[in-house]
DNA sequence: CACGTCGCG
DNA sequence: ACACGCGCGACGTGA
């Protein structure tokens, strides 16, 4: 068996996988998306081939006399997006710390590099593959040389294979001539002229029948068809060119010793820092433990205690850490509800893990981690994910969720203050903040644990659980000191101090609390749906005239597109488009769509809701829901498992789904939303005084930017008017774009465009005021709230419009966004704080990001809605009032 | 696991 | 000529 050499076109392939793949950067804003497709591409072919030899070929960076570009480009000399630029060298450097060889020779393209390589190798018995998005490597197709050309189809990549039948079944002509070809027919991509009016088509008729050019030259007199005849004899020199231009060179004078080229070792340290560098997450996974090497030498000063005196001594010695205002990194391994150990960090070369065993335990540690929180000053005690075992702190004697032994400021959140530095990132876990804030890579949770729960991990391997409670504990607390820094140096530290950290407990009891759901009643809204499906589906079936799968968008579309012949308008990446926009036009035409309209709904609300949600109820037949504090890029709280922030409410039969929320017995709900409070925070941080007027005045805001906007009487705007203007006011919020407003109102973008110019005269201070947030931001690369919470906006600097745009309503939104988030975050620590210090039953138990929802014992409901109306509304201080609606009911659907 | 769709603010 | 509203999470489909 002859051995296998695979080449890859470096420039190639990242440009393909630049354009392919969507836009992703890394924590330090490093663009990484091409770099990410040209290793998945990469592996899909060493994963099909296991080649036996690889090398990638560049071309050097500025093009040579023949000037080359990629796919996906139209013009020839349009220069490479720098986003794709950055990436060359980065990939070069992550291709040699994968031992693959990168060749590229001064004076000639990556082309005759990889033409060369491969016509030699295969003079010499070894069997190459060559990887390119360039169909100009077909020439060097051979009985040895695969050529391989990866193309993205509807999101699935195939690869189309040429050997020199295939070049010959495609195009008529051999490898070779299909040089000559290239010559008659140019490529404007390539800036190779060939014969004006000679296409494909002519260029493979000629060749394959005269197989060169010099043939086609001695035979002028007789080409068919004319045009081309005439084309040719007047372009002999051009052609002659072309031809030169078009041939690769195949006798580059490289030193290339391929058992250099040998696949080892990709896996390796160096590699392995560089994949996490670049956040390369799901190729992570081909790394072996050992490749993982990491650069801390503490790892020899972590250890373990079983010991009960000995330990008793370490605690002690956190204990009299932490009541001295000094800072104890602590991580704490407790997962359902049971705890196996927890790790402290003391001092730089003292780390220790202390497991449940032996005498030690779960009420031991349990015990001491109190005392620790109690002695603790001045934010000592340096967690990460702190929600998640602060029922370790929970009072005993006490059922109040609220009741714990410890309050906020014995403790940092490592994770929280990571997550307001930089809100984007998808997690802040240890391993995270040891790679932003410490520049050192470890192994993550996945990498020492696997998918072992702690339990699990503490049985077969403790002394890996040994090692990841004692790195988190150490990250804690070493990362801690430069995420403090960043924070008061960027006057954060106020916002993670009186907001976020307060606010981590309030969350816990919200979620501790959780909220009561009628089960029979979740039940039977369930039945009634399927019953109102079963039909619907059938009447859908006799419609369509065959059963299928109504809720898959693939099938659906095939039904309505082809076989029932409605005209389909957009398209996805996949397909016909069915979303309830294209399908609401349809039914204008075809009234059954509606029956497909409805199905989705009625679908959409078994599934997420009537049954989605009854998975959750507990024993105590309440939902515990969760609330993410480090989720949202504009400092909104999120809501999972289940997500309690999307229970229906717009239309009528979803919104009965919140008959089902209940108050628990002897209480009612008291539930506060606030009035518009982006467009008030809007009109207070633009200081525009038309509109702080109106609010001062509290008059309709939508109907009296109507009557400024359309220059109607206040009394006089239409219904119509009143709906236009709102959605402008929207609009703003959202970053406004005249496209935008068009689809959101059915009028065309002209109008829109009148609309928003009309708008912006009417408050010229709000037109002042986002244009400032943009200008802000693109110059300092992120937005700000009024509490100084930040946004990067890393787009605002791409060359791409499409996300450059993008940057821009981002810029506009998040502040004010954000802003409302921050407000009602207040809002919550004082209702929380206030139910707390008067010692009542009532509890706050959601919120839906303008709303809050508390279980209100009946004889507090009268100084529970003072508490509601006070915090809400004073939670901030702004030139216009925060109005709240609040109502009482005895369910969610009553009180809203 | 990605995508399309749709629920909420 | 052409991109296009902001922020989330859950579900079902289909590769």
């Amino acid at each position: 068996m002859s051995k296998k050499l695979m080449l890859i076109d470096g420039h190639s392939i990242l440009n393909r996988a630049f354009y392919g793949v969507p836009d992703l950067t890394n924590a330090e804003g490093i663009h990484t998306n091409a770099m990410y497709g040209f290793l998945n591409i990469m592996f899909r072919f060493l994963d099909e081939e296991k080649p036996d030899y690889l090398t990638v070929a560049f071309d050097l960076s500025a093009p040579t006399f023949r000037h080359k570009t990629f796919d996906g480009y139209k013009g020839t000399r349009k220069p490479m997006a720098p986003e794709l630029k950055q990436q060359v060298p980065l990939m070069k450097e992550v291709l040699q710390a994968m031992n693959i060889p990168v060749v590229t020779m001064e004076g000639y393209e990556a082309d005759d590099i990889l033409g060369t390589l491969a016509k030699k190798s295969a003079a010499a018995g070894i069997d190459v593959s060559v990887i390119s998005g360039d169909r100009d490597l077909l020439q060097l197709s051979d009985t040895h040389i695969k050529i391989r050309i990866p193309k993205t189809k509807k999101g699935v990549t195939e690869v189309e294979d040429y050997y020199p039948e295939d070049v010959f079944a495609l195009y008529g002509v051999t490898p070779l001539e299909f040089i000559d070809m290239k010559a008659l027919m140019g490529d404007t991509s390539d800036n190779i002229p060939g014969a004006p009016g000679v296409g494909p088509k002519t260029a493979s008729a000629l060749i394959s029948k005269y197989h060169n050019i010099d043939t086609i030259f001695e035979h002028l007199d007789e080409l068919k068809p004319p045009k081309a005849k005439k084309s040719i004899s007047e372009n002999i020199e051009q052609v002659r060119l072309s031809r030169f231009l078009a041939e690769i060179n195949i006798q580059v004078p490289i030193e290339y010793d391929i058992e250099q080229a040998q696949v080892t070792d990709f896996f390796n340290p160096n590699s392995y820092e560089l994949f996490k560098k670049y956040n390369f997450k799901s190729l992570l996974k081909r790394f072996d433990e050992q490749d993982m090497q990491t650069e801390l030498d503490v790892y020899e000063s972590f250890r373990m205690e079983n010991d009960l005196s000995n330990a008793e001594q370490l605690f002690a010695q956190a204990e009299q850490a932490v009541a001295q205002g000094n800072i104890v990194g602590l991580s704490v391994c407790y997962e359902e509800q049971t705890l196996t150990g927890i790790a402290l960090n003391i001092q730089e070369k003292e780390t220790v893990f202390v497991p449940v065993g032996g005498f030690i335990t779960d009420s031991y540690l349990k015990d001491h981690l109190v005392a620790l929180g109690k002695k603790s000053v001045g934010r000592g005690l340096v967690t990460n994910n702190l929600k998640s075992y602060l029922e370790l702190f929970q009072n005993t004697e006490s059922e109040a969720a609220s009741d714990l032994y410890v309050d906020n400021t014995a403790f940092a959140d490592a994770g929280i203050a990571a997550y307001l530095i930089n809100p984007s990132n998808d997690a802040y876990e240890y391993d995270v903040l040891a790679r932003d804030f410490l520049q050192v890579t470890v192994p993550s949770r996945m990498e020492l644990l696997g998918k072992n729960s702690f339990v699990q991990a503490q049985m077969i391997e403790e002394d890996k659980l040994c090692r990841y409670a004692c790195l988190e504990s150490y990250v804690n607390r070493q990362a801690w000191e430069k995420i403090r820094a960043i924070l008061q140096e960027e006057e954060m530290y106020a916002l993670y101090d009186t907001i976020e950290m307060p606010l981590l407990f309030v969350l816990y009891a919200m979620e501790k609390e959780g909220v009561r759901v009628d089960k029979e009643g979740l039940a039977e809204y369930g039945t009634m749906l399927g019953e109102k499906i079963t039909v619907l589906e059938q009447e859908i079936y006799a419609e369509a005239g065959e059963t299928f799968n109504i809720n898959s968008p693939k099938q659906l579309g095939v039904i309505l597109f082809e076989k029932l012949g409605m005209p389909n308008g957009k398209k996805t990446k996949s397909g016909y488009s069915t979303a309830a926009d294209v399908l609401e036009k349809l039914a204008v035409d075809y009234p059954f769509v509606n029956k497909i309209l409805e199905y989705r709904q009625l679908t959409k609300l078994k599934s997420t809701y009537a049954d989605g949600l009854a998975v959750y109820i507990q024993e105590n037949g309440r939902i515990h829901g969760k609330f993410n504090q480090t989720i949202t890029a504009t400092g909104r709280i999120s809501s999972t498992e289940p997500n309690l922030q999307n229970i229906p409410i717009r239309m009528e039969l979803g919104r009965a789904i919140r008959k089902v929320f209940i108050p628990k017995d002897g209480y009612v709900f008291l539930d506060a939303d606030y009035s518009q409070i982006e467009l008030r925070i809007m009109a207070h941080m633009s200081g525009d005084e038309k509109l702080i007027d109106a609010y001062r005045q509290a008059q309709d805001i939508h109907r009296v930017t109507a009557s400024q906007v359309f220059h109607v009487p206040f009394d006089e705007v239409t219904d119509l008017q009143r709906r236009n203007a709102k959605a402008v006011n929207f609009g703003i919020i959202y970053g406004i774009s005249s496209f935008g407003l068009s689809q959101d109102l059915s009028i065309s973008r002209k109008e829109a465009n009148a609309y928003i110019e009309q708008y912006f005269e009417t408050y010229p201070d709000v037109k002042h005021y986002i244009d400032n947030l943009v200008a802000q931001a693109k110059e300092k690369g992120y937005s700000v709230t009024m509490y100084q919470r930040r946004r990067q906006i890393p787009e605002l600097k791409s060359s791409n419009f499409m996300q450059r745009s993008f940057g821009e309503r981002v810029a506009m939104n998040a502040p004010i966004q954000g802003t409302a988030a921050d407000i009602i975050k207040l809002a919550m620590i004082r209702v929380y704080d206030e139910l707390k210090k008067r010692g009542l039953k009532s509890k706050l138990i959601l919120q839906v990001h303008d709303e809050l929802l508390v279980e209100t014992a009946c004889e507090e409901i009268d100084e529970v809605k003072a508490i509601i109306d006070e915090g809400m509304r004073h939670a901030a201080n702004l030139s216009v009032p925060l109005e709240i609606d609040m109502k009482q009911g005895n369910n969610w659907l009553e009180a809203h």
